[in-house]
DNA sequence: GCGACAG
DNA sequence: ATCTTGTCGC
């Protein structure tokens, strides 16, 4: 398990955070579909806290998009690096989930974050940045619709609607199996909306996350423990 | 001004 | 996210 601390010039301030949004945004890429869903890597990612301990770990597990059969596996922990703020969630994720995803060896392929991509108040949330500072393509798949709306999508597995802000769709509400709560997918980097749902439904052949997801949600808890124990150095 | 609000 | 017991179901 890796450590990490806060990048010198990391903002401090949630206006400062929003000025970055807005700057890098224009970096983002989405006139590419991405790689054909099924062929290559998944990399699911994801984050625990301790907010008494002020430690933050993540964990970053790299599937065979075909099998899903795990082929990599990498952690790191670091300290809180920003209070959580609605639509600026990445501010503090990101260090600590690059350093995962930067001690894997195996290509990440494409990332599967669990929050939003272009679902978003400024159109970058966490799946946007995370395409953006790595280059590689990037979806966001929410287990909440934020503030946006939808209406319900039809009962069968793969029925999915528009998720809109008005009447500019940022996403999608996706029924990954019968009868249960949709997740709500949108586009990080590099990867079109089309391709994001066809990831997302590969890689939910059993439940309602997807396998990337829950992958990561179970390895960076048990990190989360085991640095709790022993305690982040200095 | 008040409430809502990814994780 | 995290705090938390039991409970219904495969």
């Amino acid at each position: 398990m890796r450590t990490v601390s806060i990048p010198g010039d990391w903002p401090t301030t949630e206006a400062q955070a929003r000025t970055i949004q807005d700057e890098l945004r224009s970096r983002v890429v989405l006139d590419e579909p991405g790689p054909a869903p099924g062929t290559g890597h998944v990399t699911g990612v994801d984050v625990a806290y301790d907010d008494e301990r002020d430690l933050v770990a993540a964990a970053a597990v790299v599937l065979d998009a075909a099998t899903l059969e795990v082929v990599e596996e990498a952690t790191a922990v670091g300290r809180v690096s920003f209070p959580y703020v609605p639509g600026l969630l990445a501010f503090r994720e990101i260090p600590t989930v690059l350093a995962a995803l930067d001690s894997l060896r195996a290509d990440p392929g494409t990332v599967v974050c669990d929050g939003y991509g272009r679902a978003h108040p400024r159109r970058f949330g966490l799946a946007s940045h995370l395409g953006v500072l790595t280059g590689l393509p990037s979806i966001g798949v929410a287990k909440n619709p934020f503030t946006f709306s939808y209406e319900e999508p039809g009962t069968p597995r793969g029925s999915f609607s528009p998720l809109v802000e008005g009447d500019e769709e940022v996403g999608r509400a996706l029924r990954t199996q019968d009868g249960v709560k949709p997740v709500f997918v949108s586009v990080g980097h590099r990867v079109s909306l089309d391709n994001a749902c066809a990831h997302t439904l590969r890689l939910t052949p059993r439940y309602r996350l997807p396998e990337s997801t829950r992958r990561a949600d179970a390895l960076c808890r048990r990190a989360l423990r085991e640095a709790t124990v022993r305690g982040l150095p200095e």
